[in-house]
DNA sequence: GAAATATGATTAACATGTTAAATGAAATCG
DNA sequence: CGATTTCATTTAACATGTTAATCATATTTC
């Protein structure tokens, strides 16, 4: 029963109890979701530039590293690797082949299959984006501290692996609706 | 083994074997920002089921969360603490006002201001999805270990200030164009 | 105080995230 | 075999991310 809207009038300042938080709760923007959130923030805000000087997205950009590192690769292997749903990685391969960045063919043993590698287009462009990529790298670890940066990816894999197991607390208990 | 573009005229690609790298980068399935990425979303995989079976996405749970520690806040500042870019927080809000979670009001100092508030209705969706948001938080805890998290939550904050200075290494030298 | 400028919020346009459905091909069942 | 089921991918539909443009109001400048 909260009466914040009685008060239209002038006082923003409610003379009743509210104002104050009725859910005590975990101040959420020190969730763990939210740190995350940020901190990958703070990262990608440096690599954006680059990335976007020479028209690519972070996504396309993850692709194409992920191409540029085999011969070439099914697209739902594709999709686990650069960590993109399937719609997603759909849309972005049609694109990038549009603009002659990657090549495709279907897999002859079994035609639902497509395989998809990275052109020599997009050899060249991963060759012109990658030193300033690698710069920023430099600079993130080298600002944050390299023997940091490691504990920090050891600590962050561990997360993942221990919440691999886990399967979404109660949605059983409703999922049934 | 296929060799796919061995019969590329592309000329610039020297003739080497393909099948292997060509462009030696660090393994990006283990960069920060993928290993932030899988971190959160291996997370937020936990929390997503009992969201959705309130009907609320990820997004709109910040807000509320937001709104419930406040009396009421700006929508500039809300975009701030929820870490959400306007044009979302706009679209999401009017979608919120529309099913009665929030209200909004005009800051009588500043028309060009708007001033939100969680409802009483939105306060009791809350407190409804609160248990269980609770509860997995507190799983995800206990299986990765209480100290451990702090310490990440740490580590993350301080990834964070140490890039807050940094601008995006080298945009300057292609900004130009 | 009127014109110019700056600011807060929304809208527009398009890319991506996300779930469900559709499509086409392979595998399995009968 | 033929029907059904499973599987890989795409398409559809809608929410959100992202940048640019718009709109209305405030502030500044002259």
């Amino acid at each position: 029963m909260a009466r914040k809207k009685t008060s239209r009038t002038t006082g923003s300042e409610p003379a009743d109890d509210a104002r104050v938080r009725r859910v005590p709760m975990r101040d959420f923007t020190r969730s763990l979701p939210m740190s995350l959130l940020r901190a990958r923030e703070a990262v990608m805000r440096q690599f954006r530039p680059s990335l976007r000087s020479h028209g690519l997205s972070e996504q396309q950009w993850r692709i194409l590293r992920a191409l540029a590192a085999v011969d070439a690769i099914e697209v739902t292997e594709l999709a686990r690797v650069a960590f993109l749903l399937g719609p997603s990685l759909s849309r972005i391969l049609r694109d990038l082949e549009a603009s002659h960045l990657i090549e495709r063919k279907l897999a002859k043993a079994d035609l639902r299959r497509s395989v998809v590698s990275i052109s020599a287009k997009g050899l060249k462009l991963i060759e012109a984006v990658a030193p300033s990529s690698e710069a920023i790298y430099a600079e993130i670890t080298r600002r944050y501290g390299a023997r940091k940066l490691a504990e920090l990816q050891d600590m962050l894999h561990e997360l993942e692996r221990s919440l691999s197991e886990l399967k979404g607390a109660e949605e059983q208990s409703v999922e049934f609706e």
